[in-house]
DNA sequence: AGCACGCCGACT
DNA sequence: GTCGGCGTGCTC
C-alpha cells in the first residue's frame, strides 16, 4: 500500500503559519482521518506537539521525503468552539465541494487583522526605582536592547508592542526576557470595537396573542425535555413574528443559552435593529457587509467571551462561535441571498440545521411565503409547522385586480399603464394618497437594439446586452466595459438603432408626462449604489416627499409606508419568463409580497397586476393571497419534473480560457458520470429505481465572462448523497488529470440561473 | 508563536 | 578562547 500523506494547517494564530504543512499518515490512524479531523503533530525543531487539522489527504509529496515526520496522534477531546467551527468547515466542504482552506475561510473570521487590533502591550510591574537600577545594571552589562526597552518603561508605564518591534527596534526574544525578569507583563487589550452604541431600554412587552403563545410555549416544552427541532412559521405580513422571535431569544437567554438571528441584507434596516437593542440593550450586536475584517473579528471575539447573546446578520452571522447557541431564528427563510454565490456555494438554511446539530440548538424559520424546501419538508414531518393568520397591525388584505396586457393593446391602449391603472393613481393623487408601482425585472437591462435587422449591441467580452446609460455609454454590468452609443448600426448601417425602454427611469418619464408635477423616487441599482441612499429613499418616501415610488424588488421588501394605498405591478411576466424552474415561485413570493405593500395603515389598499398570462396559477394566487394553492400546484410541477425540492439537483460549471478546452473537459466529465451511473446510483439497493440524470453540458446562461468561457451541466437526483457522492467522483477524476488553465466549481440545488 | 543558530562584543 | 546577549529564520 501507498504511503498515504495530509495537509494540515497548525493551529498557530500567526500569519506567517497561515498555511498547509505535510505530515505522513501512520498505519494506525489510516482511515480514520478525513479532511477536518484534529490531529497532534510534532512541530519544530524541538518537536513539541500541536494541535492541527487535517486539511487534505494524498499519496503524493510535494516535501523532502525524509523531512517529513508522522502525525503524533488524535487528541483525547474535541471539545471547545474551535473545533465545532473546525467540524463545520468539514460538513461544508463535504456537502457542497470546494476545498477546505476555502470552507476554513468561511467559517473563520478573517485572521489577517488580528495583528492591528489586538493591542498587546508591555506593561510595567516594578516601581520606578526599581526599573532604573535594572536600567544602570543593564548599561552595566552593555544590554544595549534591554536597556532601551527599560529606559522607555520608566518614561511611560504601558507600551504598545508595535512601538517595541518597531520604532525601538527591539526583539522578541528580548522582550521575554524582560518579562522572565518580572520587570514588566504582557497584556492583549480587551477592548473591542462595537457597532451598537445602545442604553438597554426597558420597551413595552405586548402581550402576545393566543397563536404567538402556542409557538412559544411549544418550542420551550420541546427544549425543555430535550427535544432538538426545526420549526417553520408560516405567518401573513404583520402577524407578529418578529415579536414571536423576541419572547423565543428571551427565554433562551434566560436559559443561559445564546441566539443567532439571521436577516436578509437587505431588511436589515435600523428599523428592525432599533427593535432588537431596545429589548437587549448591549447584549446585541449586529453583524453586516460594512463591518470591516477587524469589526468582524471583535464581534467573534465578544461572543466567545460570552459578553453578547444575541447576533443579528446575514448568512455569515451563523458563523458566530457562541460558547453555548440555544437558538437559531431564520427570518424570511424562502430569501435567495440566504445561498452564498460564491464557492462554497452553502445554504444558510440548512448550514443552520448543521449549526445547531453541533451545538444542541432549536431551529426557527419564518417566513410569510415559505420556501417550497421549507414547506416541503414540514410536510414531511421533518420540520414543525405552526400557522400565525391574524394580522395584529394594520387592516384588510388589500383588493387586487388583474388586468389583461393583451386586451389592453387589443382595445387601442398602447400606454405601459393599464386603464385601471391610470384610473386608480389619478384617485390617489386626487386624495393626496401615496402609490408605488413595481417592475419586477430580474436581469433585466435596457439594452439597445437595431429597429431594421434586429442585432443587438452585446459585450465583446462577456456575451451579455450593454445597457443604456445617461451622456449615451453603453456599458457591460458584468466587467464594467464601456463604449459610445453607436450612430448607426455596425451590422447593416441603418440609424434605427435605438434603446428598449424598461427601466424605472423610462417609467418615471412615462407618469410625468401623463401627470405633470407628480412627485416621484426611484429605487433600483443605480440610484441605490452608495452606502445609505437605500434608508435615504424610503425614509424620504415615507415622510411624503413623493406621491409615487417607482422601484424593482428591493422595494418589496420590509418597511411599512402606512400611506400607500395602492401598488402598482407593471409587468409581472418579466419574472415570470425567467428561464429558470424557480420562476414561478419568485414571481410569486415578489407579487404576494408587493401587493402587501398597500394598506398597511389605516387606510384600506388596493393592487393592479399587469400581465399578458392572467390565468397562470403564480399570478391568479398572488392575487388571492392564496398560498396554500400556489403550493399545491407548484409542487406538483417540480414531482413532475423532477426539480427540487422533490429531486436534488447538482450543477457542475466548468470555467476555461480556452472555449474548445472547456467544452471538452464539460464532455468528458459528463461521461464520467454517466457511466459511473450504475455504480453510484446502484449503490443503495433499495432506490435502484431512481436514476441519475445528467442534462448538458451547454454554455452557461452568460457563456462568457471576464474572457473566461463557462460551460455547465446538471446531474439529478432524488438523493442528495448520492450527488455528493457525484461530486466525489468528479473532484477525483479532477486530481487524475489535472487540467491546465480550467476550474470548476459545484452549486447545490442553484436558486439563480447560471 | 517558540526555538536553535550564528554573530559579535566583553571578560577570565 | 569562551560566555552570553541579541537578531534572524525556520517550522512538513
Amino acid at each position: 500500500m501507498n504511503t498515504l500523506y495530509a495537509d494540515i494547517i497548525v493551529d498557530i494564530s500567526h500569519e506567517k503559519l497561515d498555511r498547509t504543512f505535510q505530515y505522513r499518515v501512520p498505519e494506525s490512524l489510516r482511515g480514520r482521518l478525513e479532511p477536518g479531523a484534529c490531529v497532534m503533530i510534532p512541530f519544530g525543531n524541538g518537536n513539541r506537539l500541536i494541535k492541527g487539522y487535517v486539511v487534505a489527504l494524498g499519496e503524493t509529496c510535494q516535501f523532502a521525503p525524509e523531512k517529513i515526520k508522522d502525525i503524533a496522534g488524535m487528541p483525547e477531546k474535541e471539545t471547545g468552539v474551535e473545533d465545532k467551527m473546525i467540524a463545520l468547515a468539514a460538513w461544508i466542504r463535504r456537502n457542497y465541494g470546494c476545498t477546505m482552506i476555502q470552507a476554513l475561510k468561511t467559517v473563520l473570521p478573517a485572521k489577517q487583522s488580528v495583528k492591528k487590533l489586538e493591542h498587546r502591550q508591555l506593561v510595567r510591574l516594578m516601581n520606578r526605582e526599581e526599573i532604573l537600577s535594572l536600567l544602570g545594571e543593564c548599561e552595566r552589562k552593555k544590554q544595549v536592547a534591554k536597556a532601551r526597552l527599560l529606559k522607555a518603561l520608566s518614561e511611560q508605564e504601558t507600551i504598545p508592542y508595535e512601538w517595541i518591534t518597531g520604532k525601538l527596534g527591539v526583539s522578541a526574544a528580548t522582550v521575554n526576557s524582560i518579562v522572565k525578569s518580572g520587570a514588566a507583563k504582557l497584556v492583549s487589550s480587551e477592548s473591542y470595537r462595537n457597532p451598537v452604541k445602545m442604553q438597554s431600554v426597558e420597551a413595552v412587552r405586548n402581550t402576545l396573542s393566543e397563536e404567538q403563545q402556542t409557538i412559544v410555549t411549544e418550542v420551550f416544552a420541546d427544549f425543555d425535555a430535550g427535544r432538538r427541532q426545526t420549526y417553520l412559521i408560516h405567518g401573513i405580513t404583520g402577524s407578529g413574528k418578529t415579536e414571536v422571535y423576541m419572547r423565543l431569544i428571551g427565554e433562551m437567554i434566560a436559559r443561559g443559552r445564546q441566539a443567532i438571528v439571521l436577516i436578509p441584507e437587505i431588511a436589515l434596516t435600523y428599523q428592525t435593529l432599533l427593535r432588537f437593542y431596545q429589548r437587549f440593550g448591549d447584549r446585541v450586536s449586529v453583524m453586516n457587509s460594512t463591518l470591516s475584517p477587524g469589526e468582524k473579528y471583535d464581534q467573534c471575539e465578544r461572543a466567545k467571551a460570552g459578553e453578547i447573546d444575541v447576533i443579528i446578520g446575514p448568512r455569515s452571522a451563523l458563523f458566530t462561535p457562541f460558547p453555548s447557541l440555544g437558538l437559531i431564528v431564520m427570518d424570511e427563510e424562502q430569501e435567495n441571498s440566504y445561498k452564498s454565490e460564491s464557492t462554497p456555494k452553502y445554504h444558510a438554511r440548512e448550514t443552520a440545521l448543521e449549526v445547531a446539530k453541533l451545538y444542541g440548538a432549536s431551529v426557527v424559520l419564518g417566513s410569510a411565503t415559505p420556501s417550497l424546501e421549507a414547506y416541503y419538508r414540514a410536510g414531511k414531518g421533518e420540520y414543525r409547522m405552526f400557522q400565525l393568520t391574524r394580522r395584529l397591525t394594520g387592516g384588510e388584505l388589500p383588493t387586487v385586480y388583474t388586468v389583461d396586457l393583451r386586451q389592453e393593446l387589443q382595445e387601442g391602449n398602447r400606454s405601459i399603464f393599464s386603464r385601471k391603472l391610470q384610473e386608480l393613481m389619478a384617485d390617489r393623487l386626487n386624495k393626496g394618497q401615496q402609490t408605488i408601482l413595481f417592475l419586477n425585472r430580474r436581469g433585466y437591462a435596457g439594452f439597445v437594439s437595431c429597429r431594421s435587422c434586429g442585432e443587438v449591441m452585446k459585450c465583446p467580452h462577456c456575451d451579455v446586452s450593454l445597457s443604456e446609460h445617461k451622456g449615451g455609454r453603453l456599458i457591460c454590468h458584468y466587467c464594467g466595459y464601456t463604449q459610445p452609443m453607436p450612430k448607426l448600426c455596425p451590422k447593416c448601417g441603418s440609424k434605427y438603432i435605438l434603446g428598449f425602454k424598461a427601466g424605472t427611469q423610462q417609467i418615471e418619464e412615462k407618469l410625468k408626462e401623463l401627470y405633470p408635477g407628480v412627485r416621484t423616487l426611484r429605487m433600483d441599482a443605480d440610484t441605490t449604489r452608495t452606502k445609505d441612499s437605500y434608508e435615504k429613499i424610503l425614509s424620504s418616501f415615507a415622510n411624503g416627499e413623493a406621491d409615487v415610488l417607482i422601484g424593482t424588488q428591493m422595494i418589496v421588501k420590509g418597511h411599512d409606508f402606512p400611506k400607500v394605498t395602492l401598488v402598482g405591478i407593471l409587468a409581472a411576466d418579466l419574472s415570470l419568463n425567467a428561464s429558470d424552474y424557480r420562476a414561478g415561485e419568485r414571481t410569486f413570493q415578489l407579487l404576494t409580497q408587493a401587493v402587501g405593500r398597500a394598506g398597511r395603515g389605516a387606510l384600506p389598499g388596493e393592487a393592479v397586476i399587469q400581465t399578458y398570462q392572467p390565468d397562470h396559477y403564480a399570478i391568479t394566487c398572488a392575487a388571492a393571497q392564496d398560498y396554500e394553492n400556489f403550493y399545491q400546484e407548484e409542487i406538483l410541477y417540480r414531482e413532475l419534473s423532477g426539480y427540487p425540492p422533490v429531486a436534488h439537483m447538482l450543477a457542475v460549471q466548468i470555467y476555461g480560457k480556452e472555449e474548445e478546452n472547456a467544452k471538452q473537459l464539460a464532455l468528458r466529465l459528463t461521461d464520467v458520470v454517466k457511466s459511473n451511473m450504475d455504480f453510484l446510483s446502484g449503490k443503495q439497493k433499495e432506490q435502484s429505481n431512481k436514476k441519475i440524470q445528467v442534462l448538458g453540458p451547454a454554455p452557461a446562461n452568460i457563456s462568457k465572462i471576464n474572457d473566461i468561457y463557462r460551460y455547465v451541466f446538471y446531474v439529478k437526483h432524488a438523493e442528495y448523497d448520492v450527488l455528493v457522492e457525484v461530486k466525489d467522483r468528479l473532484e477525483e477524476t479532477l486530481r487524475q488529470w489535472q487540467p491546465r488553465q480550467m476550474s470548476i466549481q459545484f452549486d447545490f440545488d442553484p436558486v439563480s440561473v447560471l
